[in-house]
DNA sequence: CAGTGATACATGCAAATGCATCTATCTTGG
DNA sequence: CCAAGATAGATGCATTTGCATGTATCACTG
């Protein structure tokens, strides 16, 4: 046994934190998604195009954009469709796994990335830059990737 | 004219910090709805139950359950109408604006929350309390109170 | 290298969601 | 007090989502 049995004080804490992270990022998306940007793309379908964009090779598999994604399976592999019927993206297999499915983004697709974001980089600036110093948001910013990397890094459960 | 011109750094951290925030929402959320707890009812419901066993009052106008949830007017309509139909809430009148309608926990309601929120807090802590020390963690909830707090009060946008 | 189970993605279908619109109530200016 | 506009919430309808399952490929075991 290496887990210490947490104190009451401790998990309503924990609880707290993360209620109150949740609700921030309510109330910022809400107001981010109804930005005149997202008119011609959903904002979920936006990040898809973005999380591309910011791939070095170009190209992931779906399964890896759906860990950025609070989506099904499913529900990714749909939306994808819509983006193919588009012309904003591109499958093709991956070639080391005959299962895999890459995505790519086609010049179609980077255009409007670019264009949706750059609207959408003014917003979240206009939002968020008045609302905590630099060093705050330096702070938040590295609390937020540390608690991200814990998450990603443990076991689904044991129990 | 009390705006100033954000620089191109200010810009990006503000962009950086809050994907941080987003993505980190995405992880931990993925993970705890997920959770066992949530098989006897889907999370956004369970949110307005905890969202009523929160208040004093016991009861909140729809309207400001909708501003603690990412769920259009309608559908959250359409949520309340689940609950009722499963027992779990009552809707009834505002006294102060016949349009208006009060949203209330059953018995049946109150029993339901605090079976799941005893399931739910102990996920929350077992994911977050380990990723972030207390004092960490306390900066975490002082940070995004603030972001949430100049979010709610900011201008929907005059531009 | 065949057989068994796991993994990646697609698809049928029921349920949930959002947009536009509707009704009812409230508020305000004359 | 009435008319015109605003606001709260409900509803029709098309789109999106998730669950369960299907198909194809991979990994492992003997």
């Amino acid at each position: 046994m290496t887990t210490k049995a947490p104190t009451s004080s401790a998990v309503r804490l924990a609880a707290e934190t993360w209620e109150s992270l949740f609700r921030s990022q309510v109330a910022v998306m809400r107001r981010l998604q109804s930005g005149q940007a997202f008119k011609k793309l959903p904002i979920k379908e936006y990040d898809v195009l973005f999380t591309l964009s910011r791939c070095p090779t170009g190209k992931l598999r779906l399964n890896e954009i759906n860990d950025h994604v609070l989506l099904s399976q499913s529900s990714l592999s749909r939306l994808v469709d819509r983006l193919e019927k588009r012309g904003l993206v591109e499958r093709s297999i991956a070639p080391d796994d005959g299962r895999g499915i890459l995505l790519g983004l086609t010049a179609a697709g980077q255009e409007l990335q670019k264009e949706i974001g750059r609207e959408h980089i003014r917003d979240i600036a206009e939002l968020v830059a008045p609302a905590l110093t630099a060093e705050e948001q330096r702070e938040l910013l590295r609390l937020t990737e540390k608690l991200q990397a814990f998450v990603a890094h443990k076991q689904p459960r044991e129990s």
